[in-house]
DNA sequence: ATTCGCAAAACGAACGCTCGTTTCGCGCTG
DNA sequence: CAGCGCGAAACGAGCGTTCGTTTTGCGAAT
């Protein structure tokens, strides 16, 4: 994963990984039938980990759209912030998969899509969102966690809970969405 | 940069892009010195075109910084809506450069960024911005053009101009920022 | 107007090396 | 003793690059 993340697929060697585990190359392929199947692995992994992670949040956030979103924005950012080597795969590697291997990860992503699409449809319908595009809307949100691995590092400026925070606030502008009575603002 | 767009620099040979070119893998190397030249060479020169061409929209752009703003933002989603393969390049394969290749280009990139950020510092002094964090808002914004080509392109349901319009919005609501007293919303 | 000279550009072949993968035999474990 | 994991070695293919040679295009000189 970390080979993957910061060297990139064809940039990984086989004798590279085998090197680290102190295995012989030829003794990865008692686990893995092909480099590109190890990629797919942690590709269909992550993909799974993240769908899992936003379904989680969603099913504790109650049926308020604003609390919805806000589930998702603060799962979301978490976890890219804190695995970014397997959110670099996940995002830019699997484009070097094949389209047979890549097809499992592609149909979940597709789904978290459809996820965050409904509960933005829900939201406009109710009143409480406000957005130009559902698509281009969601896409921006999705961004802005996918790039926080290209610039972000947990420090005592910006402890992982602040930058959390931070994208939550800043999705909620995006949906011109007003925190629940209760909240605060930054 | 087609073929580093798609199949990343290390999934590129120098066998495909001579093939492409109509000419042998010798010929290349009349006109650079490596493979590797050539990536720094397409950075370079996606770099230096980004930022002339968000030096050029602030020109024109005035005073007021959410002007300004809104000038960069319209720049910088335009740039990566109608040139997705060398945004690719530029910001993902950029990491396939050793240092001292990826030196020219990095400086640029630092430079843009300082650019937006003083424009945000300004704009928060004066009050016509509030915003969580300057350089989490910054990265914010700049990774919701980034991430463009991964998913938008032209279509009648959405034409450029309406992305350059719906990322202008989401960039003010990010700031909350309001728009100029003879400006209309979206 | 034609020829010459030269530098840039392209060719075709080859170099040394690394790639992903396979084979095979050994030794450990259940 | 059956089976699996691993090491050692090797496979063919493809890699980026270099080499010596040939072709090309164009300004200067006849």
């Amino acid at each position: 994963m970390r080979f993957f993340a910061s060297e990139g697929f064809h940039g990984t060697s086989v004798r590279d990984m085998a090197k680290v585990l102190e295995l012989q190359p030829s003794a990865l392929y008692s686990h893995f039938p092909s480099k590109e199947h190890i990629l797919s692995e942690l590709v269909r992994v992550g993909y799974e980990v993240h769908a899992s992670t936003l379904q989680a949040a969603l099913r504790d956030a109650g049926d308020d759209p604003i609390d919805q979103i806000c589930a998702l924005a603060r799962a979301h950012t978490r976890l890219h912030a804190t695995y970014p080597h397997l959110a670099v795969v996940v995002n830019e590697e699997i484009f070097a998969l094949t389209a047979e291997l890549a097809a499992p990860a592609l149909a979940i992503r597709a789904q978290s899509m459809a996820l965050v699409l409904q509960i933005l449809e829900r939201g406009v319908a109710m009143g409480r969102f406000s957005i130009p595009d559902k698509v281009a809307t969601a896409s921006a949100l999705s961004a802005i966690g996918v790039r926080i691995p290209s610039w972000y590092e947990p420090s005592e400026a910006l402890p992982l809970d602040a930058l959390v925070d931070i994208h939550v606030e800043l999705t909620l502008r995006m949906l011109r969405a007003e925190r629940s009575p209760r909240g605060g603002s930054v």
